[in-house]
DNA sequence: AAATCATATAAGCCTGTGCTTATGTATTTA
DNA sequence: TAAATACATAAGCACAGGCTTATATGATTT
């Protein structure tokens, strides 16, 4: 899981649409591709590409496997995106009042 | 400045490692080539890229150009990421520390 | 004015990526 | 146990991406 591949992962509109979609809940591949006019392999290819950027995990139900976000996936990028806290002190008021609203 | 741009901006190793240098400081592409095995027109191609994808800002001086950060688009990742604030819960107290570090 | 310098643009090459169709492999159902 | 279902893998194609060399453009120096 490193930094080149989880951008080229993000890279890829159709890649982030799916991984918009699992934010809203897991899901399995098939019912991943409602919506999207993908053939199945093309949909398979793309959970493979994020699952190992790290953005997704899987978890195989009998002949189903339910796809997920990947927390850590995730934090990654906030990590990285850290570094450039000094770069965006217009928002900073915006996430204190975020951070107020998760208080409460 | 859509998404596609700045994600594929930055999934190039290349290009993430010009991005990191200028966030320490403004330079001009001939310096910018300094410890990198590249040739002027791959890092004028990369600067390009950076630049369209609204990572990046550019100022005449005489014949050079100095190149700098662009604090938008560190914002637009930012706000991006945001969305999967769900996910990274374990980062919100490092980031009210942070808060409460520039406050003061 | 001519030479030099900093950078951009053009054209071509090679590799990578995303798609397709075809096929493989478990698992479940009839 | 045979058929169907859910998904992965393989192979091949078309296009995008990153590199190079060559050349253009504009600013500076001599």
């Amino acid at each position: 899981m490193n930094e080149t591949e989880f951008f080229k992962a993000l890279a890829d509109p159709t890649r982030r649409a799916v991984f918009e979609r699992l934010a809203g809940g897991e899901m399995n591949a098939t019912d991943l591709r409602q919506g999207f006019d993908l053939s199945q392999p093309a949909m398979s290819q793309h959970l493979a590409v994020l699952r190992t950027a790290g953005l997704i995990a899987e978890q195989k139900h009998g002949r189903n496997v339910l796809y997920r976000i990947n927390p850590d996936g995730v934090a990654k990028i906030h990590r990285w995106l850290s570094r450039y806290n000094a770069f965006w002190p217009s928002r900073v008021d915006d996430l204190k009042q975020l951070l107020k609203e998760m208080d409460q």
